[in-house]
DNA sequence: TAATGCATTTCGGAA
DNA sequence: TTCCGAAGTGCATTA
């Protein structure tokens, strides 16, 4: 394997400067291979073919290649990579023999798709032997919100009595089948974000099911909803129930001693 | 603003080997404030509160941080980065005073939150102050295939015309309004993918709208539909239309010249 | 600014 | 493997 020019005094983490076509494909092909991330600062065009097909012109690009066959090709804005391909591809790095600039290409297979990153300059490398076992930890999901509703089905309605959790059926899942005070089926779709009409399609598509045995109701839960979402649960006899306890705002969390600007 | 270490050969980059915390702070500030973008490989820990909340421990990571508010933190694997700002944050870089560590914060409001990444270690710190004029030019989407349809109308039912495109009703957009060759009104709902049952809601939504005027028919146009999927419609009354030829398949695609592993 | 729907959505879980 | 639905979905578009 080739060496790098200038060792890093970081702990797992090799630089190239203006690296050459050839050190370019030796060490992207190595390090992928040896579990070790990849980046670099280049000019390139791309090519996506795929569920669609594109191109991007020249440009200044950030190239993010991952172990796991993902790659990233991020321009100097957005959350979004411009082109990329997901975990699962596989990443050939070569040389083009043409213009003895390096070529990678992703692919995968079902879907069957393609992206192929032309350099036409890269300004910097960068291996990283990243060692990372941590897992993301997050809290305020729907999977919480279901196991509050199941806790506390009053917060619902009064008398409220849930009798099945992602009961299943031939349209799909449904998130509650619960019974009212008065003995009436209820089905419940609950959503910790605002209520879309997606959403009370959804629903829609749930109590229709129950129709056709008799009297059913619906309830779409979130903690909140457009006025043509309210409107149309009033029209198709659906009922909103806003829960705004869910509304999610970073100013009730807790500052933390960093957060000082 | 301070100078890098070490002088990268490559134009617009600028690379640090294990800078100090306030390096870091120093070089991420202004960077992104000159339109650079900034990557880093690190250890560290990552807090997010906002939609919902979450920690990710100690590990490594890279950290993309772009002069247009985004930030990206990167596990070894995956498509998507674990924590993330989109687009339109502020990204605020200082030096914890009780552990001498850089500290990363992007804020943005609407929603209101906030990730930090606390950095235990800076490994190495690329700014790349990176050139980029191209847009992504893109075909094969959703808005080409309703071209096509509008052009060919018959590719979907003999005598089909199309009536409006888009049309606007009270519970959302229409792709097609048309009339069969028998006059009666057709509301066609088109999909590039294969279909799902949201789809098949959409169209429903819609179709419901002009049941109360007489006879409607609604169409579900896609490459392909699950099982599900075409039950649900015939079910409903509706009709699911298979447009194979937009299946997509790189295959057909022309292979390139550096297409050769 | 809010609302609506597409997306090369990605991702995980279940059958 | 396919199917289904959540997601801190992001993002453009339009009112």
């Amino acid at each position: 394997m080739c060496r790098p020019r200038d060792r890093a005094d970081g702990m797992g983490v090799e630089r190239y400067e203006s690296p050459d076509a050839e050190t370019v494909a030796d060490v992207v092909s190595t390090a992928l291979h040896e579990g070790a991330v990849v980046t670099a600062e280049v000019a390139c065009e791309v090519e996506y073919d795929g569920r669609t097909s594109g191109y991007l012109g020249p440009g200044d690009r950030l190239v993010v290649a991952k172990p796991d066959g993902t790659l990233l090709v991020h321009q100097p804005t957005k959350h979004k990579p411009v082109n990329w391909m997901p975990t699962g591809g596989t990443i050939v790095t070569s040389v083009a023999e043409t213009a003895d600039e390096p070529v990678i290409v992703a692919r995968r297979s079902n879907p069957r798709e393609r992206v192929e990153v032309r350099v036409r300059e890269t300004y910097g490398l960068t291996r990283f032997d990243a060692a990372d076992a941590a897992e993301y930890e997050e809290s305020g999901t729907e999977a919480e919100m279901h196991e509050y509703i199941e806790a506390h089905p009053e917060e619902l309605e009064d008398g409220l009595r849930i009798v099945e959790h992602e009961r299943e059926t031939k349209y799909g899942f449904i998130d509650f089948y619960a019974v009212d005070a008065e003995g009436t089926p209820v089905v419940v779709e609950v959503k910790r974000v605002q209520a879309t009409l997606n959403h009370f399609d959804q629903l829609k598509r749930y109590v229709s099911l129950y129709e056709d045995t008799g009297d059913v109701r619906g309830l779409l839960v979130a903690p909140s909803a457009s006025e043509r979402v309210e409107r149309a649960c009033r029209d198709a006899g659906l009922e909103f129930v806003a829960l705004p306890e869910f509304e999610t705002d970073a100013t009730l969390g807790n500052a933390t001693l960093t957060d000082f600007d």
